[in-house]
DNA sequence: CGACGCTTTGAGGAGATTCAAGACACGTGG
DNA sequence: CCACGTGTCTTGAATCTCCTCAAAGCGTCG
């Protein structure tokens, strides 16, 4: 059924995406604002740092890394977003991104239009305010994150598996199997480590037995010591 | 003629809290919003983390610091708040705020009360999107402040300083002299340091003629021997 | 197969923390 | 007015965690 038009109210997202707290009127509302079918190949940027601000972003299948450039050029990654998570908000305060926003896979997403935005109040006031309430729910994240900063490369990587894995739980996957699209690299930035340490500690978790890893693809097998380690 | 009542036509947080990007006949109608002259001592908290969330806040004078506190009770300064700048957005998405906000000075606040925030979208559309991108700069400086807690002790206490000093002139105040209201061991809290190395990094500022400090009193000397630390 | 990128592993070193002790400031009460 | 106590701040020395540098292993894709 390929054909049928794909609109909020049959979204396989709908119970996590924006509609999540709207009845099915507000969802036939929200519907005619959003323009779906938007695609990104693995490594393809959704926007760019310095570009104008177009709208709000609903990821719908992949996987999307947040993306600070410093002046030298290099790239600390704010963010990793799964399907069902806003982006975008990085744009609203100035109107030009201060973040990129890149593929880690494929992605597919849908965009709630800048203008649109805009006009919510008068149209809509309750969607407005569940992107209110959204944008503060990336505050949160950032703060968590602020927090979790401040631990041992141990608490760190166990909070970035326990994360990962919880929210694909929240989205119907596999909690304890699955593969994360970020290198060692990558991982260590996110988490303020170096590639290194970050194998290390796999390492380290893989000898307790915790979870058993082979590249990119990650298998849970003590989900509760991982938990353990986080304390927060 | 403190018997005329002070509104936020003639406030002289103006052109830095929520009017600054409103014309006169908006502001007008933001006035009636507003509940205004509240006010905390020292020490005393303006909302409690666990408490329900009342509606934005405007701090008018006084300083306050955000915190986050652990299973453990120990706290965690996420931020510190200035004059004219907008607290409270830790409890718009749940409702229930995350944070505590504490007073570091006697204080001065507003208060946009959350049932009007809700309306807000009828009323005055353009509020509501002010709110919004007054919500994503908090982000914006999250992510600043997570870039940050990547570097040097010596960077972090330099981009301490220059951003009191920043926000300071911003609001009229003296650039180069202030207080700090912050224990060392709170600034060391808030920069992810132990407070032993905050004062080491101070004294070393000193040394160098940096700076002039006086227990809590700053006296920045050379501004750009700061900045040019800082390099983000 | 060979080249390239990613990952692992080891050794040494830098930076910040921790622990411990002493200096200083401020307020209280004698 | 000074002695005293408490809390904050400074300073030093030892320790630890994580980083950096270096080299080797593994995988994958032309």
């Amino acid at each position: 059924m390929k054909t049928s038009p794909i609109t909020c109210a049959n979204c396989n997202l709908e119970t996590i995406c924006i509609p999540r707290s709207l009845g099915s009127d507000q969802v036939q509302e929200l519907a005619p604002l959003i323009r779906r079918h938007h695609r990104r190949q693995k490594g393809e940027t959704i926007y760019h740092a310095g570009g104008s601000f177009k709208g709000v972003i609903a990821l719908r299948s992949g996987s999307v890394k947040l993306v600070a450039v410093s002046i030298e050029g290099e790239e600390l990654i704010v963010d990793v977003i799964l399907p069902g998570e806003l982006i975008g908000f990085d744009g609203v305060s100035e109107g030009i991104h201060r973040l990129s926003a890149i593929a880690l896979d494929d992605a597919g997403f849908c965009l709630l239009d800048a203008n649109q935005l805009q006009r919510l109040g008068q149209r809509a006031p309750y969607l407005h305010h569940l992107v209110l309430q959204r944008a503060c729910e990336t505050f949160d994240r950032q703060v968590k994150r602020l927090l979790h900063s401040r631990q041992t490369s141990e608490c760190r990587v166990a909070v970035f598996l326990v994360d990962i894995s919880d929210r694909l739980k929240l989205r119907g996957y596999s909690e304890l199997e699955f593969r994360v699209s970020l290198s060692r690299e990558d991982i260590g930035n996110y988490l303020g480590l170096a590639h290194e340490t970050v194998s290390r500690v796999l390492r380290l978790f893989q000898d307790r037995g915790w979870v058993d890893i082979k590249a990119r693809n990650v298998c849970i097998r003590d989900k509760k010591a991982l938990t353990r380690l986080v304390r927060d």
